[in-house]
DNA sequence: ATTCTTGTTCTGAATATTGGAATAATTTTT
DNA sequence: AAAAATTATTCCAATATTCAGAACAAGAAT
């Protein structure tokens, strides 16, 4: 384990989440460095592109390098960039927050996002992250990949509660995928913000592996039952087709099912 | 200067810039690290989550974290989100390729982009840089500043060629940039690529300081003077726009002209 | 003017990194 | 299917690097 390194990303994520940048007393506080190591940490991530120095203030901000590198990320900018056309029409014809996430571990991750223009509370950004258990992004990538209760104890660890709402044991969480499943989308009612509902569905790839969830954040005034539904349907269809963009192709009835994991 | 963190990072760089991910041989090689120099950097990649390791090819490659913390960089983030809507307009309004850049040293970067139905060569991407001096969003931005002679000089270095049309004199570069300021936008003709030419115009934030400009391809064909006058008008426009959305208010005959650099 | 605070430079002491060699795990070839 | 070859991973002692504290410089605050 090259502690340096280590130290340096530390040092590097650290200003990456601070727009204002930080100086090296704050870096050095923040971080439990002595003043002269978190001096030459930024200096060395400097020298090597990864920050700039403000040339009065001597603070220091995470450079665009992170933002060049992040853009060219697997996973991120070809799921991105071929569905984005996908989720813009969605949002278009629902008039609803929409967004494309992906499995990282316990979390999911916003690849992409389109705002209501009715602005609800806007929970989620590009970059961002939502426990997995607690949204319906989450949930359809979670059921799309047949986790049975014991696997989802190891992935998610134990179920944080976020609102009265939230799931919080993984047998309950296996019934709702199931359910899920059957139903083809996944829902969220209330369970990550109050106030705030949501639909899920996973998009496939040509192998048939669930690559990517698109979702729906609803306001829960607007998220009755049949609505639901109506919306449930529009967004299944728009995950289709988004499947099928990325060179999926239907195969109702297969024998060998995609990767089962337990 | 932290040598092992330089060099993780440049591990970590080389990761991100190659998809399909890279196995210890690889970047041993191509870096020139011992094989076991590599392995180590790469298990610190990973295990401060900057990486992943494919279970089964024992193969490396970037993990999303560096797409979650590069849309948080400054500069990035902001701009993006806050110019988005203006881009779309004015793709909508001119059918043709929009896209936002700012400078970085003797680049610029891409920070977001709206392609044209009409499939345009598309030589740009989200994240992608370009020579400041050979595009219009470049040169608009350079213009913005009052970089004179020597100040581009120092900022850009050696003009490279990269077309027969390439400016390469930094002469001949002030007189343009001189005229493109007069007539409030910037134009390329196919100094960077051949076949395709571009509009920019500079976007200006509340304290008057250029921060980004809004850029137009187009292909050559569709670029006549009469043309080319019509869409820079619709680009000023919007950029106009765009800069009153970040607080710019149009103060005409100011005594002190903002931040002149030489 | 003086006292803090904060950025930067310098040092010897401490320690982590290095790269070669050994081993384990693959993959390819025969 | 066995053997060979390639590649990943582990180990270790030599060595180069990092560390932390102190000294210094530069500003800001009092």
């Amino acid at each position: 384990m090259d502690t340096t390194l280590a130290k340096g990303l530390h040092v590097l994520e650290f200003l990456a989440r601070l727009p204002e940048g930080a100086r090296v007393a704050d870096v050095a506080a923040e971080l439990g460095l002595a003043r002269s190591n978190a001096h030459r940490t930024l200096q060395t991530l400097v020298q090597c592109g990864w920050a700039n120095q403000d040339a009065k203030n001597s603070s220091y901000r995470a450079s665009l390098k992170l933002f060049e590198l992040g853009a060219l990320v697997d996973g991120a900018v070809d799921l991105k960039t071929l569905l984005h056309p996908h989720l813009a029409q969605l949002a278009k014809a629902t008039g609803e927050t929409i967004h494309l996430a992906v499995l990282q571990g316990s979390e999911i991750v916003y690849l992409d996002k389109f705002d209501s223009p009715l602005p609800v509370a806007a929970y989620s950004h590009i970059g961002g992250r939502a426990p997995a258990h607690c949204v319906a992004s989450g949930k359809a990538l979670l059921a799309a990949l047949h986790f049975n209760a014991q696997a989802l104890q190891t992935q998610l660890g134990p179920l944080q509660a976020h609102t009265p709402n939230t799931i919080t044991n993984v047998q309950s969480l296996e019934t709702e995928l199931i359910k899920s499943r059957s139903q083809g989308w996944a829902e969220n009612r209330e369970e990550w913000r109050l106030g705030v509902c949501g639909l899920g569905v996973p998009v496939f790839n040509a192998r048939s592996e669930p690559v990517a969830a698109i979702g729906m954040s609803v306001p829960s005034i607007r998220f009755t039952r049949t609505q639901a539904r109506a919306m449930a349907l529009k967004l299944c269809n728009t995950a289709l087709q988004a499947s099928q963009s990325l060179g999926f192709s239907p195969v109702h009835l297969t024998p060998n099912h995609p990767a089962r994991r337990s």
